[in-house]
DNA sequence: CACCGATTGTGAATCGTTTCATTGTTGAGC
DNA sequence: GCTCAACAATGAAACGATTCACAATCGGTG
């Protein structure tokens, strides 16, 4: 391995101080053409490239971004990360992109971490409530922006979507649908999202003037087609006229999960059992029966979550906190619609 | 925002040198209990977080490494990224994931950011050929893997999957089935893989004696779920005679893809076209037409590349370069059996 | 011809941490 | 009482890039 190459041994090649190399590096108009020259042979020569730890250790901030997510397996993250990149690769930044599993051992590790890497900001899901890592943080000053969670307070910037009226828009469209018994899938209620989500499916219900009893909660260790599989082999095995006739999942992969068991089990969909998911991540559609699903702007929330970010970033002093809240939109597909022909 | 701190300001308050304050980080047992005590005191109460820049700046190299892959969106690659997720952290490496969307041009200016960073080391699936900037990177001495492609010499590690054969298990299986007109759908061939997959599939067909007319390439401009309609759109306006009667697509994107759109069209599958995939991403089995598919141990495929890259980081000099090549596995659901009922 | 301002380039100080040669302290052993 | 080893702690140097006050050079002007 070459020892590696810094401004001094560019400064020698080219004959000039290591001021003048910096300066054809960062303000090449301070430096005369023939200098600025003799100055970018040598760093083609010599294959230099800079050393962004020095730079930054100077400079006291970095030009990365921590980007904390609940599941990157999990495409609603996934598109929400893209949109981050974009966000952030236009303004110079790369973005750390971790991953909790819904930990808080986990996420406190990658906290440390990135505070640790001085990153210029960090964009989180968090996966339980707010950590004490995670307010000390932002007291010491690195920008948090919460991600598909809202903020309590009005001192700190959100981006999320409205996750009651989406599930109640989801547990109002099956009622709608004749639906008496309706099982909510998802957990642990830890997690605000989720918690949101079955709050609004109880809206639904109370307002539809049933019992509470008629939502049946089943609480999942994980967001994932496994743990959708075995929440239903839990339903399936309730007394029939106990047993609930459609779920709303909290997110898509628990309900595909559902889906691929109910059908395994020779139960048919929407027939014997609805189901709606969350998300709309483009799997759903393209599911065994296409899935009705609550969507949510999934690009855009980690674009404008990122804009907020940057904005807080480049200027904490004039920086106005805003807690942006995008609507939901429900989406209609085979897996929750009534079948013109009777059902059995 | 309170003035960072420093183990100076750390050291003031514990009535100690700087040096005392790094070696109570670093090496604990150097120090008396007292003092350590009193050290650990001060950090606790002033909030003291290390800065890595800073300590880099120093070591030399960070605690970091580079994944740099063709799609985040992509479930085979955030499977893969998982593996390399839990390998890097269990050596307390924090892993930065690129996304290059299959462009030289964002690989270029990841890589360039990343040997800016002074990772650790770089796990990369290139877009295209071995880039310059790759190989005086390495050159330079950043260890690099790379991942989902077989390198061409001996003199880098790389961890594969055996793509040629598997292109020839996924043909195979389909002219053992009955057919005789097969479209390849995949593109740009210019990604190695892709290019493997479809000399497998040709090494298939040339197998079974038939004309290399029989395999119908029909190219894509990337790998998901758009591309995969788009290609099928072209394919369904051939000549009934002409057209094909299955279709190998290069990864399961494309092909739930295809599968969405020929069921738009009102084609039935496997009855009037077959599919077979690659990767079996999870979503595969719960398509609308369960996907047939080339799995690949997609979770393994990152943890090795990840393991051979922290033992080069390691030790440079006693390394030894290897290439690691895994099996695909065939997997057949309905989406490419035969019907028992005659079709049609 | 002395002086001025503009233009280029210099080099030392700086960021925060680690390292290492050195100093200071203790206590054991003779 | 002296020496020596072991142990604690010190503080300055080093990592590599940036910055900034300053010096050098030049053409032009009064």
């Amino acid at each position: 391995m070459a020892a590696a190459i810094s401004v001094k041994d560019v400064a020698a090649r080219a004959g000039v101080s290591v001021g003048t190399v910096s300066n054809v590096l960062n303000r090449p108009d301070r430096v005369s053409p023939e200098t600025r020259d003799r100055v970018s042979a040598a760093i083609a020569e010599l294959g230099f490239v800079r050393n962004e730890s020095a730079r930054h250790l100077r400079a006291g901030s970095s030009r990365t971004v921590g980007l904390v997510v609940l599941d990157v397996a999990n495409p609603f993250f996934t598109d929400v990360a893209r949109g981050v990149e974009d966000t952030a690769s236009a303004a110079g930044l790369a973005v750390i992109l971790c991953n909790t599993d819904e930990k808080t051992t986990k996420e406190d590790a990658y906290l440390e971490l990135l505070e640790e890497q001085r990153v210029r900001g960090i964009l989180i899901t968090p996966a339980d409530a707010i950590s004490d890592r995670l307010t000390e943080l932002r007291r010491r000053g690195t920008p948090v922006v919460l991600l598909d969670r809202k903020a309590a307070g009005r001192d700190q910037c959100s981006v999320s979507v409205d996750d009651r009226k989406g599930g109640d828009l989801a547990v109002s469209h099956l009622l709608e649908s004749g639906h008496r018994r309706i099982a909510f899938v998802g957990g642990p209620l830890s997690i605000a999202q989720v918690a949101d989500r079955l709050r609004g499916a109880r809206a639904a219900v109370k307002r539809a003037g049933l019992p509470e009893a008629a939502l049946i909660v089943t609480s999942t260790l994980g967001h994932n087609v496994a743990a959708g599989r075995l929440a239903v082999q839990e339903l399936v095995t309730m007394a029939k006229r106990k047993a609930p006739t459609a779920v709303f999942c909290a997110n898509d992969l628990l309900a595909l999960g559902a889906l691929q068991e109910l059908s395994h089990r020779g139960f048919r969909v929407p027939a014997d059992m609805a189901i709606v998911g969350y998300d709309d991540i483009d799997f759903a559609s393209a599911a065994m029966v296409p899935l009705s699903s609550v969507r949510q702007p999934r690009h855009q929330l980690g674009r404008t979550a990122a804009e907020l970010l940057i904005e807080e970033a480049d200027n904490a002093a004039g920086h106005k906190h805003r807690q942006v809240v995008f609507e939901p939109e429900l989406i209609v597909r085979e897996s929750s619609t009534r079948l013109r022909r009777a059902p059995r």
